[in-house]
RNA sequence: GGCUGAGUAGCAAAGAGGUUAUGCUGCGGUUUGCAAAACCGCCUAGCCCGGUUCGAUUCCGGGCUCAGCCUCCA
């Protein structure tokens, strides 16, 4: 039974979907005027894993992740750039998909964009005008009235009269109350715009996830997720907009997960404080990347270190020679370790107990080879891969993760295939210092040499 | 100041009112021609002060420290 943490309740609830077998989950995405960071990365497989473990226990998900493609900071690199705000997105969304790729994270159902719902953010705001709720400045803008939302503030645990004690928003007298926000910008001079019935403007940031959530997956729905920092005010301002405008409840669950942080400090773009997905991707494995965030629960904060990154690579070091040379066979039903997986994923995606659950099969596996039970060797080996590919763990090809690719300079797979056959020859001669040498000058170019019975694999090290 | 979370061994990170978390690292052993990998074992724990309990790292109360939100942010 699927429990998960509810943002709006602060308890672990068990999960029921309002349809049975039918799972409906908005994520809030990205506004797109750079390269997306670990941050990022973060959402994007934390929310991978909720998407792929729903799928693996049968669901129907549909799962939708927008795109902020137009706001105040697009528009303002745009032009510092001289480019058009279009360009700059494109290229921005194109390198957004391309991080996914190589991180392995799922595409969502649908990414829907902020400027190809225009006329559904157009009619939510009308109708809150009609009810009452919204109001326009005279600044032109359109602003929503918190205090006329009796819920404000349910979400993120606090009331207006707590935030009024915080004292720290700026005042513009353009608004009725400090903590109302904007729905419908007015457009400065050589700003994009679109035409509305309050004049040429841009929509707010919070009422487009409010406008596509509900074109979508409808006025109710089961799961609605997002970075921590989402919560307040983003979060607090969708549901303000749905319920005021729709009548019924907005989303059942909502799920925030916890930041990527530099030296005990959260990264972000505002701190400067942050490593492009790309930047890491370099030095490191998108698997080690993945596993990095896998090995602490989602809610929980992440500390940013090579160190970490290392470890990561080091544990999948052990899952993947677990696997190494393995003939699957057909992977048991019911067993312990995946009781223990499903349970610990059932618990609020807790990955690092399901991770455990891996290694402890791990670790049986082993021991079946060791003691030649191919049966229970190729059966453990299946389910191992089964769990693993569930949360987008050892998907890629064994060998390769060991070998992978030959970069210049270094020797060719082929090469070393070659000198590990002329060091078996010496074996099979018991020409032992020739064996060595030959080990000991592959080491030094990065070649680590595992005999197993009359056979050598290796690796790069 | 208001609202949330968190404090676990060298590092990272979980569960559970009493019974080995797990991974990486380190140490000892088995194995190996020698290694490596693997297997077995071991070393490092539970911020502080009270309380409840036969028993608390786990529950309750109070401190302290850290992080996040309250302003764009995943």
């Amino acid at each position: 039974m699927l429990k998960i943490y509810n943002s709006l309740t602060n308890k672990k609830e068990t999960f029921t979907p309002i349809k049975a077998n039918k799972i409906r989950m908005y994520v809030c995405g990205m506004t797109v005027y750079d390269y997306c960071h670990l941050g990022h990365a973060r959402v994007m497989i934390a929310f991978d894993v909720v998407y792929r473990y729903l799928i693996s226990q049968g669901y129907d998900v549909n799962y939708v992740r927008n795109i902020t493609d137009i706001d105040d900071k697009i528009i303002q690199r745009a032009n510092e750039n001289g480019e058009n705000f279009q360009a700059l997105t494109e290229r921005f969304i194109d390198a957004m998909h391309e991080d996914e790729r190589a991180l392995g994270v799922k595409p969502p159902s649908a990414e829907p964009k902020a400027t190809d719902n225009i006329e559904e953010i157009i009619n939510m705001i009308t109708t809150l005008i009609d009810k009452g709720i919204a109001y326009q400045g005279d600044s032109g803008d359109v602003y929503y009235a918190v205090a006329k939302f009796a819920d404000y503030g349910k979400l993120s645990g606090r009331n207006l009269d707590d935030l009024r004690a915080g004292d720290r928003v700026a005042v513009n007298t353009d608004k009725n109350d400090p903590f109302d926000f904007v729905l419908w910008k007015m457009a400065k001079e050589n700003e994009p715009y679109w035409e509305s019935p309050w004049g040429k403007g841009r929509p707010g940031w919070h009422i487009e996830c409010s406008a596509m959530a509900t074109k979508i997956l409808g006025n109710h729905f089961d799961i609605h997720g997002g970075g921590h920092d989402l919560q307040f005010p983003h979060h607090e301002n969708e549901i303000a907009q749905s319920e005021a405008c729709t009548g019924e409840h907005f989303a059942n669950y909502w799920m925030h997960n916890g930041f990527i942080r530099i030296d005990e400090e959260k990264m972000s773009k505002s701190l400067g404080n942050f490593f492009t997905i790309r930047e890491v991707l370099e030095k490191y494995k998108a698997e080690e990347i993945r596993y990095f965030m896998l090995t602490s629960q989602y809610r929980s904060p992440l500390n940013y270190s090579t160190e970490q990154l290392d470890a990561a690579g080091a544990s999948l070091d052990r899952l993947y020679t677990a696997m190494r040379g393995l003939k699957l066979g057909t992977a048991p039903k019911n067993s312990s370790y995946e009781t223990h997986f499903i349970n610990a994923m059932n618990d609020d995606f807790n990955t690092p107990e399901a991770l455990s659950a891996l290694f402890d099969l791990a670790r049986d596996i082993n021991i079946a080879r060791d003691s030649k039970d191919h049966k229970k060797t190729s059966e453990l080996g299946a389910l191992l891969l089964e769990l693993a590919n569930g949360i987008g763990l050892l998907e890629g090809d064994i060998e390769a993760w060991f070998k992978g690719v030959n970069t210049e300079g270094e020797l060719s797979n082929g090469a070393v295939d070659a000198l590990v056959q002329q060091r078996l020859n010496a074996k099979t001669d018991k020409d032992w210092s020739l064996a060595d040498k030959i080990r000991d000058d592959l080491q030094e170019q990065g070649i680590s040499l595992e005999d197993s019975g009359a056979e050598t694999i290796w690796r790069r090290t």
